[in-house]
DNA sequence: CGGCTGAGCGTACGTATGTATAGGTGTACA
DNA sequence: TGTACACCTATACATACGTACGCTCAGCCG
């Protein structure tokens, strides 16, 4: 984090408000929002602690723009350290980083579809974990992509045969790869797998 | 997705400049900053287009308040069906759900760590990919957890012995369980995996 | 042709909102 | 005792902002 300097109780719970409006509303409080919030009569009341939580640094304010108030702190789950490779420090101070879903997969022509199957088991993909699919149609060779044969979905590896033929390469010991003719009348790329989400 | 009528060309635009506009400033814009951005004159000829928007379903408004737009659309990124089990629709119409990171995994009290190493291989978690940790310091046999021991951190499934150690159990042919005295003056349990995230 | 509808724009008006002035109370500290 | 600071009230004002009223133009239908 920066070199913001501590806040108070009463400036922490307005910060907070405004961290959870932003959150919730994706759209910060007005002043007078949150001075009903904190059950204070005047707008000045409020006014006075955005204007120190922006001396603090917490937050940046456009001047006369309502609900100008942008928060200071990076969104999204901050990344602590490497596991296995070092000691991460609980405290909010060392950030390597955070991580967010817009700027780690992006939103545009993305969707997801969810796994059932072990067939990807070696790759990191297990049964109802969820992939990112790039929509796509071209690929190469060894990339996982997500393809439609014979009305069914499946993710897999892609490579190309010597015998012109598409290899669809599993990654477990229990399933065979499935060779595609490349005239094949219902088979097709749907897109390239970008990222995997799997929760416990 | 609802049913929503189609738009022209121009109330897509708008649609879109409002969607992006909240994805990068966590605020929707003003209809005079609509009106500027499409260079009309007049906040009218905005609010006219929002006023279509609202009645065609893609957005909803708050009467007399500022910046007072919602989208109807969810965010995050649109789950499409299940791979092996199906055919995804891959139109907007056919949506089972939407993965999203504050949904997903919560921010209250989660951080992230990037693994190094392939201990864990074979529960999917893989070098590189970067796990949500709740932070916690109880847990239940077999969960997988986020543990300092001598100055290292480590990602394991952890158990208790009959002799009273803790058993740290990594997933992986190449590696063999640590045991560690319940007395172990430089060992703690940091929290459990709630979630993986990898990016390729 | 006349009447209708919908897209699009300009002016005007009332309210929402940020901000300034003036002041009050209580606590901590030198 | 005085000063500083956190926190609040009351009033006021300029501007940011949403919205109602009115207008033009094009297309459609009889």
């Amino acid at each position: 984090m920066n070199t913001r300097e501590d806040l108070t109780t009463k400036q922490r719970a307005v910060y907070e408000f405004i961290k959870a409006r932003i959150e919730e509303e994706h759209c910060p409080p007005t002043v007078r929002e949150i001075a009903d919030h904190f059950g204070i009569r005047s707008p000045k009341g409020a006014s006075d602690h955005l204007a120190m939580l922006e001396r603090k640094g917490w937050i940046t304010r456009t001047a006369g723009l309502s609900r100008g108030i942008q928060l200071t702190e990076e969104e999204g789950i901050p990344i602590l350290g490497k596991a296995a490779a070092g000691h991460p420090i609980l405290a909010q101070e060392h950030v390597l980083g955070h991580l967010n879903f817009a700027q780690l997969f992006g939103l545009q022509d993305r969707f997801s579809v969810q796994i059932s199957g072990d067939s990807m088991e070696l790759a990191g993909i297990h049964d109802q974990d969820y992939v990112i699919v790039q929509r796509s149609t071209d690929w190469q060779a060894g990339e996982i992509i997500l393809a439609m044969l014979d009305g069914e979905t499946t993710v897999k590896r892609i490579y190309r045969e010597d015998d012109g033929r598409y290899r669809l390469q599993p990654e477990s010991d229990r399933h065979l790869p499935i060779y595609v003719e490349v005239d094949h009348p219902d088979f097709q790329i749907l897109g390239r797998i970008v990222g995997v989400v799997r929760r416990y």
